[in-house]
DNA sequence: GGAGACCCGTGCCATTTGTCATGGCCGATC
DNA sequence: GATCGGCCATGACAAATGGCACGGGTCTCC
């Protein structure tokens, strides 16, 4: 028997997937948590052979419970199942130690394969994202051009942006500038979105 | 038996839900389907007693194809089912003739409650958004206001907005100045934002 | 026949924004 | 030690933006 834990915040998603998987031989469902803040502790009382975690949950990012629940049961292996094909959030799940990648788009069977292949030590990452992340590359924002821009991505004004992040408003105007640039983009409105769907932030 | 009809654009979500819908001895699911524009032939088809939609499904809106189902099938009876708690879409469900809205945060026995309910002639909305939407209120935005909005939403410049909603750069400054007003923002991104969150794009 | 709403356009102005040049301060690399 | 890249800051300038007033057009409702 293959041991699932189930890591996603809306809860009708959450349960409808287990009922799904308990109707796989194979498969037992022995945690489910609604946040990322509980993962840990119901990773060390069910241990489970596999967990499988949504990128975004309250509380904490599925991606950095995922390397840390990699360092504190070395045993579970990580699938990360989320709706968002972003390229930058696959090549982050991987140097995070997840062992899988499922979108929300495919087929249910695929998620059953990626549990087994995964369990069977091998990984399993959606073919389409995976292409799309090697033609796309890496982010070519450095850290505080990402920090401006996702501050900048609800629409406040420069002075709004230079208060949250704590610099001044000519600087954060300088990595704008160069935000825009890089992301191609003529507004930083564009680029905060371009670089959100592209997961660089 | 209640032969339920499942849209929903994401088929691992489909595929889970129709599972779990499966294991209730009442629930009959007789299609499942991943777009909008396959819902009313489907339908035809299989002349299910509730249709469960999604809100976002590429082809369609699952709001414009609850108006038309009700039409064209009076006695099948919609229930909206999405990720998103916000008020407008509750309310523009409600117009468009759904008996019933379901959030995905909600818990499994409550979407299957909710299709007991609405099959039995009632009506079902989720609680914590019922009231959320009588205090928020309609939506004070004109037809136009809401078009530039939408138009503005991905962060082209003005000339873009213009090109795309066909008018003058002043005219949709003037659309955009006004949405600003309403909206208490300060600037078309933020309101874009507010607006977009609310449910009235 | 008004009154009032929304729609479309023009024009003007203060502010904001994007861009660029310049300089100092690190830490990494050669 | 020199060089390079990232980071922070300042200053200056053209363009874009937001705010506002104005006029004309169409509707609906009283």
């Amino acid at each position: 028997m293959i041991r699932v834990l189930l890591a996603d915040d809306q809860a009708l998603v959450r349960g409808a997937l287990a009922s799904m998987l308990r109707l796989e031989s194979d498969l037992e469902v022995v945690a489910e948590v609604g946040s990322g803040t509980e993962v840990l502790d119901a990773a060390r009382r069910t241990a489970p052979d596999i967990a499988l975690l949504d990128v975004q949950m309250p509380g904490r990012d599925g991606l950095s419970v995922a390397a840390e629940l990699r360092r504190a049961l070395p045993d579970c292996r990580v699938i990360i199942c989320t709706t968002f094909s972003r390229p930058g959030y696959l090549s982050r799940a991987m140097s995070a130690g997840a062992a899988g990648y499922v979108v929300k788009d495919s087929p249910p069977e695929q998620l059953v394969n990626a549990i087994r292949r995964v369990h069977a030590g091998l990984r399993f990452v959606d073919p389409a994202l995976a292409a799309e992340s090697l033609a796309t590359g890496a982010s070519p924002l450095t850290d505080r051009e990402a920090d401006v821009l996702r501050a900048a991505a609800d629409g406040g004004t420069v002075a709004d942006i230079a208060r949250t992040v704590g610099l001044t408003e000519g600087t954060v105007r300088n990595h704008l500038s160069s935000a825009i640039g890089k992301t191609q983009a003529r507004t930083r409105a564009e680029a905060a979105r371009l670089a959100e769907t592209q997961g660089w932030l």
